[in-house]
RNA sequence: GGAGGCGUCGCCUAGUCCGGUCGAUGGCGCCCGCCUGCUAAGCGGGUUGGGGUUUCAAAGCCCCUCGAGGGUUCAAAUCCCUCCGCCUCCGCCA
């Protein structure tokens, strides 16, 4: 959630960031009048409660008295002051439950509101719609099949070529949007995987291996049950969900803590599986395995401190463009314009690889700053030096999407044969492997 | 799945039987002073988080927070119920 005192403060502003998503900015107001009113109703709650407790104070000592009375008159006397104050109590009583209802109710309402708003976006985003982005820049060397010679395959031919991934079993087994790998393309996605974690462990994160099913807290609090909850499995009978990225688990990994200021940023990579419905992608990148319900992932995942956020943010994105590049990837880096930024990213860049089959760039990786959005969300704060507690950052990247490395893997190292070069630094992860050749024989 | 035990402010811990002055004891750790030639020890004070009010700011004051949520009661850390988590024993199975 967004900090509710930039929408006391600074209501335009919310607003804005709100209407350059292409979301309703009138929350805004909503949220307003609501805040007002959870205000007041509060400070009616706590005023009478203070009477209550002040007169509560008074009812233990005075049946004490009663108790311990060995003259009558003292006794009627105490008895007749009880029956006032209890008298009293209790319409006290009433009073305080009614303003508690009112309160929680208000609170509830206004909670909802806040819950409902995105993040606010960063000033240096590009505005606009998902065509608006902004160019950063072109890496690598786009393979040119026309003086190799040879019309390239996709990702589809080349994986029954090798036998690497079986994609009408698939569909057999578990129905459109699902594939085996198999034989070297089962191999390939533990060497990228392994490649990936070694990679981000060297460079000082640590490796984590999270739950894939999770609590609604988790899911709502990473913000993915927003406008984005179609597409979020649900497990009905046992209220849980299965997560769309290792974001999920690692981010709440230290929901409701005070993390130690000495020890940011925390990095984390983690691996895990990734669901995902694609509901309103019907027709979209149907062949292969480009858009699946379900593929591996490992996940770059940075709690950090706000003020550093955006430089880290140019880390994560740097990790990802190394390893790309380690694997002889072409590929562009684009900043996200405004209206394609998920609920809870502030900022979004996506590295996206060069497909031959396709002529064109296709997300690949993405890195995105979520600001203390998420933290808030999630009541992850951190304690600097001067004791100030106060919600951190929370920024994730990809790092390694299997499937589509591999349709990028693929597509870009075939040869006229339907071998697959494997890229230099990879091979230690396939014993050495430098080819992957075709079937003998199908 | 069955039986039992437990969940208190960073860590440990008192309080729960017999409800009120308990936001909650003590120790460790940490922070700030004092003292000491240095170190160690010692002395004094502070040390959950959130909301509100006031203020340039702070102090102060009020409310909430004893795993979570309900209930009983004038009043709940304390009594009752449900749920969650942890531990021990049994059963079952990767």
């Amino acid at each position: 959630m967004i900090d509710l005192r930039i929408v006391r403060d600074d209501p335009e502003r919310v607003r804005a960031s709100q209407a350059a998503r292409g979301e309703d900015p009138s929350i805004v107001d909503r949220l307003l009048v609501a805040d007002e009113a959870r205000r007041t109703a509060s400070q009616r709650y706590d005023e009478l409660r203070n009477t209550q407790k002040t007169l509560g104070k008074s009812i233990g000592p005075l049946q004490g008295r009663i108790k311990k009375s060995t003259n009558d008159v003292d006794r009627d006397i105490a008895h007749n002051e009880l029956d006032v104050l209890m008298g009293r109590a209790t319409t006290l009583s009433d009073d305080v439950k009614a303003a508690e209802g009112v309160r929680d109710e208000a609170a509830q309402i206004a909670t909802a509101l806040l819950l409902e708003l995105s993040n606010l976006i960063d000033d240096d985003a590009p505005r606009g719609g998902e065509d608006d982005f902004t160019l950063i820049g072109e890496y690598g060397v786009r393979p040119d099949f026309v003086s190799l010679g040879f019309e390239p395959r996709d990702h589809v031919e080349l994986g029954e070529i090798l036998g690497a991934i079986d994609i009408e079993r698939g569909a057999k087994v578990s129905g459109s949007r699902f594939y085996y790998l198999t034989g070297p393309g089962a191999l390939l996605e533990l060497a990228l995987v392994n490649f990936a974690i070694a990679r981000a462990t060297a460079a000082g994160f640590t490796p984590m291996i999270p739950p894939s099913l999770v609590k609604p807290a988790a899911m709502e609090g990473t913000g993915f049950l927003g406008q984005a909850a179609e597409n979020v499995y649900r497990l009905e009978a046992d209220d849980l969900y299965l997560v769309g990225t290792a974001e999920v688990p690692l981010a709440a990994y230290h929901m409701d803590e005070i993390l130690d200021g000495a020890t940011m940023p925390r990095r984390y990579v983690g691996y895990s599986p990734s669901f995902r419905r694609e509901a309103g992608s019907h027709g979209k990148d149907t062949r292969g395995i480009f858009r699946v319900h379900w593929f591996d992932k490992v996940e770059l995942f940075s709690f950090c401190p706000p003020e550093e956020a955006v430089v880290e943010h140019r880390r994560l994105l740097q990790w990802e463009q190394e390893f790309l590049d380690a694997l002889e990837i072409p590929y562009r880096v684009i900043d996200v314009a405004s209206g394609d930024l998920g609920a809870s990213a502030a900022r979004k860049f996506d590295c996206e690889a060069w497909v031959p089959s396709q002529q064109r760039y296709r997300e690949v990786t993405s890195a995105s700053n979520c600001t203390q959005f998420q933290a808030r969300r999630l009541r992850i704060r951190s304690r600097s030096l001067d004791g100030d507690v106060a919600p951190v950052a929370t920024l994730n990247g990809t790092l390694c999407a299997v499937t589509r490395t591999i349709v990028a893997l693929f597509e870009n190292h075939q040869r006229p044969d339907g071998s697959v070069n494997v890229p230099v630094a990879l091979r230690p992860y396939l014993g050495g492997l430098e080819t992957i050749e075709p079937l003998p024989t199908r």
